[in-house]
DNA sequence: TTGAAAGCGCTAACAA
DNA sequence: TTGTTAGCGCTTTCAA
């Protein structure tokens, strides 16, 4: 399997053995109906024997742009974002495009050097997360001069167009749950609300509504972790605990972290919602299989990744639909947690 | 934002402005040590006042291979395959190669597509998840003409280099320690052993090792579910409870249907382990979290991601290295739960 | 409907 | 050390 050995069928090999031009092949692979009957038949035998394989290399350097689209995302790891990346890899693989997927671990200056590698590769688009981004990430959006959208936020300003929720609104459902629950004095958990301001809006969301809900009679504080894994729900409850007296519920910026926090609630011989509500984020697979099973907010995290790919095709064909904005809607899920 | 509006800058502009010839930006930029110090500082400055940045594509038109690699997993959304795409990501960004990412679901055949798919981008090297591929992936991986790794396996024969580990032995390990500790009549509950060989390997190792180790006088049946989430780990539980008398411990071919027994099992009021030992494999972030802490057996995911990207890269400067077969380690971490 | 030919923006001989 | 030049394998005018 050495590299070099045996030379790749080209399209000139394919116009030899059909005894056509290269142009002919070339548009007989890419616009059937311009070909004759005839000729489209001879061209697409002779492919298929020689076992014809474009070079999508070649095709994209003589094309406008590449079939291929950039998707930068936080993290590969996080369930959030792996559904995304699923949904829209199906999508856009049945239209013949490939993506790039890039992930920058909530560091802004990561984000800037992957979009400018991106760029390199004269992608249809670009995909990125967030409407948070550096001056550096911006001008290498724009020097990339394709489409380029905004996911997983709608509290800002998008720079062209924008296929998300409001993660405030999301913290607003739970806060307003809590307060309508009788839950008074409440903690809202958050990891790194510093790095990651979608966190940071739900956290928000949730201290809003719940002094609205209770009319300003309720008490809140937010605590910050510094993770979403398990063990950080497990500190912020601890954490909660100590810092709030006569605490009733916590809200979490996600899933994770509150599942965490439930276990330690079972060491501790906490009740739960008795003795203390807990209330997530994201609802993953897990937060409905838990004992209690968690009362959560649901992101739309699968139909982002279609709406982004639907954008995505229905903008290359039609390029007035740039500065778009797709809204989806996050809904709250009670179970028995809180 | 709108496409084809600016010019990009291009090798030809800095030459220009730098005063040189093509060729030596070309050098300049690829092999600094082989253009006179001033050329390069005069070129670089151009570069950098210019705001240019390279067009992959016509470098990988005219080089021999894109540094494009493509890697298939069956799943984005499983965070054993995640963790390995992470850190390839990060090992090979560093190198200046960007990932192609596809996912095929378990489905041999659109693994086929995908292969056939990345190896249009002329990739340096073609990363596949397993042994076990279809004569049409076998081909186009060999059509691609370029290093092929395959990963997260060891038991059978590779087609280039392979880089992973053994999951019979991953399942001879737990198998071993369930009749160590004295539990005879064991279950092993799997997920689509027809669709996943590697699940189906290691339920097997845990099978004949457990019968090894209990000299035949154990009994062990195995159960498959139909997924890898939770609900299908109740599920396994459920069946294993009517399917075998007596029955003692129950080995998952995954942590997250071990939690979900786990889920199933409080909710029964069956107590683990007393009543029933549980053993998962996977040693996801959860399984040091539930209570009790999950037993299990840890695969090397983040090694293998490391392996992977390094092997690449150490192949692509001394092609000698084809057919290397790098072996890592599974571990057995014994916790509370079995 | 088909073919000829001019690039796309680079890399890598080869010459100087 | 630097420049000249011929491609890489396609797409896409333009002419026939």
């Amino acid at each position: 399997m050495a590299a070099g050995t045996k030379r790749r069928v080209r399209m000139s090999d394919v116009a030899q053995v059909a005894g056509v031009s290269l142009a002919t092949v070339s548009r007989a692979l890419r616009f059937p109906e311009s070909v004759s009957q005839e000729l489209r038949g001879r061209i697409e035998t002779a492919a298929q024997r020689l076992g014809y394989a474009p070079n999508r290399i070649a095709g994209s350097l003589a094309g406008a742009h590449s079939p291929l689209i950039g998707v930068i995302v936080p993290s590969l790891t996080n369930a959030f974002f792996a559904t995304t990346l699923e949904r829209m890899t199906v999508t856009l693989e049945a239209e013949g495009f490939q993506l790039l997927i890039g992930h920058h671990g909530y560091d802004l200056a990561r984000e800037a050097r992957i979009v400018s590698a991106f760029a390199g590769w004269n992608p249809a688009a670009i995909v990125v997360t967030g409407l948070d981004h550096s001056r550096e990430t911006v001008a290498a959006l724009s020097a990339a001069d394709c489409p380029v959208v905004e996911m997983w936020d709608l509290d800002g300003h998008p720079l062209d167009a924008l296929v998300g929720f409001s993660n405030t609104e999301a913290g607003r459902f739970a806060g307003r749950h809590m307060a309508r629950a009788g839950y008074d004095r409440i903690a809202v958990v958050c990891s790194t609300p510093d790095k990651d301001p979608r966190a940071a809006a739900r956290a928000r969301g949730v201290l809003e509504a719940h002094a609205e809900a209770t009319g300003g009679r309720g008490k809140a504080a937010l605590i910050s972790v510094d993770g979403r894994e398990l063990g950080c729900g497990a500190l912020g409850l601890d954490k909660a605990l100590t810092e709030v007296p006569d605490l009733r519920a916590i809200a979490f910026s996600g899933d994770m972290l509150a599942v965490g926090a439930l276990f330690e609630a079972d060491r501790r011989g906490i009740r739960v919602p008795e003795d203390l509500a807990l209330v997530g984020y994201g609802d993953l697979d897990i937060a409905s299989n838990t004992n209690p099973p968690l009362t959560t907010v649901r992101p739309p995290r699968g139909e982002i990744g279609t709406a982004v790919a639907e954008h995505i095709l229905k903008r290359l064909k039609d390029p007035d639909r740039s500065g778009e904005i797709v809204t989806l809607n996050v809904e709250m899920v009670v179970r028995d947690s809180g």
